[in-house]
DNA sequence: TTCGGGTATTTGTGATCACAAATGCGCCCA
DNA sequence: TGGGCGCATTTGTGATCACAAATACCCGAA
């Protein structure tokens, strides 16, 4: 079942809807790797025709969102640890660089919207809210990219989370929070006293400790 | 007209053959920023009806090979030095990662055959042949990188020089051969002798290099 | 009980159609 | 002759349908 948000349906076009709805749900981390998108059980869940479904699968099909298989179908990929050390490699070369370019833009108000999301994370980790981290961990780089102005570099980093959200979910719901340095907080004063070199090897590093305790999960259960 | 390659149209899916024929004419340089393209177009063009024309586009819009006008009409990305600016600073960061991958797979087969593709660019060159120069000069990045064994990497480099295509043959097309420092030959030798860092440093300048031509073209034409 | 085969169902693909909006062209009037 | 209005045409959108392939299910035989 696919939860249709009606609040932000104020007359896309319908593919764009149906586009929206599926990513969200992906972004969140709602969806397993292997998990099938059927194009008429989408279109029904949302109540439109094959068509626009057809159309917002094959765009997320192109973002790597979703995976085709050899008969057409569709599904969330499983993608194994090599693909995952080259997301975060990509993250890793691209993130800082989208953080050294939103610290000039980072005045006190969002700065702040940046602390409370970062305080609502923490919340989450305590919680053992595995979706929610996700989404509130997402919703903090995202706003602090956004600051950058810089969509194209933007896109890409989106392509790489849209494919990364799914497994992040099993990887934070099954380590909870254990010992884990909080490097947001480190960014924050590095955008506090606008020291460019500091807030990008934050994130930096924020990005390397996503991706050694993925390797470190996947050590744990042999399949990934 | 777009021309139907049809050696390679082994039984593939016919929104399949329509994308690959649109991304090659884009990936080539053989057309311009601002070309339209239409659904109906397409489609004739192709002899295939609307809905895998539909779908091609999509495909390619999602890659943002192609854009969307407000009115849904899908055409050749203009993009401003700052989008550009932007597109290169990310080859600058991904392309030499994938040249470091791609060397411990590089045999004396794989760089006689990068070496052979070199020489092919240098003719273009003095002929002054702009798309056979964007052709061949992809193609030897494309190889190099394709030894990487890097599917997600390579996934985000080409989706960003399916963006910089379009311009990149007006501004050879313009500079012609111009004063060049020929960094291929740098990274050949690089790979060669099994120089790493050498390698990474030689496909980076090549991207600067090419991001600075970029910006001395601009200057000239003040609208790009 | 378990394995294999055959059928019923599900699913993607591509074509066609009705509709509305955007575009562009030509005509008319000042 | 130049500019603006209105209509014909083009174009994207979404729905529906026929078809073929893949999948899943069930029943019977070993």
């Amino acid at each position: 079942m696919i939860a249709e948000s009606l609040l932000e349906s104020a007359d896309l076009p319908t593919h764009e809807r149906v586009y929206r709805a599926l990513r969200g749900r992906i972004l969140a981390g709602e969806m397993a790797p292997g998990d099938q998108v059927t194009l008429r059980g989408l279109a029904e869940a949302l109540g439109v025709s094959m068509t626009p479904a057809r159309e917002a699968v094959r765009r997320l099909v192109a973002e790597r969102a979703l995976e085709m298989t050899t008969s057409g179908r569709a599904e969330i990929p499983t993608p194994g640890l090599a693909r995952l050390a080259e997301l975060f490699r990509a993250r890793e070369l691209l993130e800082p660089e989208l953080a050294m370019r939103a610290l000039p833009n980072a005045d006190k108000a969002a700065i702040s919207t940046l602390r409370a999301i970062d305080q609502t994370i923490d919340g989450y980790l305590a919680k053992g809210d595995a979706v929610g981290y996700v989404r509130a961990n997402t919703a903090f780089h995202t706003t602090l990219y956004g600051l950058a102005n810089a969509p194209a570099l933007m896109a890409l980093v989106e392509s790489v989370w849209l494919q990364t959200a799914p497994v992040m979910r099993r990887i934070y719901g099954r380590l909870g929070t254990a010992a884990l340095t909080d490097y947001h907080e480190a960014a924050l004063a590095a955008l506090a006293s606008g020291d460019t070199t500091a807030l990008a090897d934050a994130i930096r590093q924020d990005v390397v400790q996503g991706a050694a305790l993925l390797r470190q999960v996947a050590l744990d259960e042999s399949d990934l």
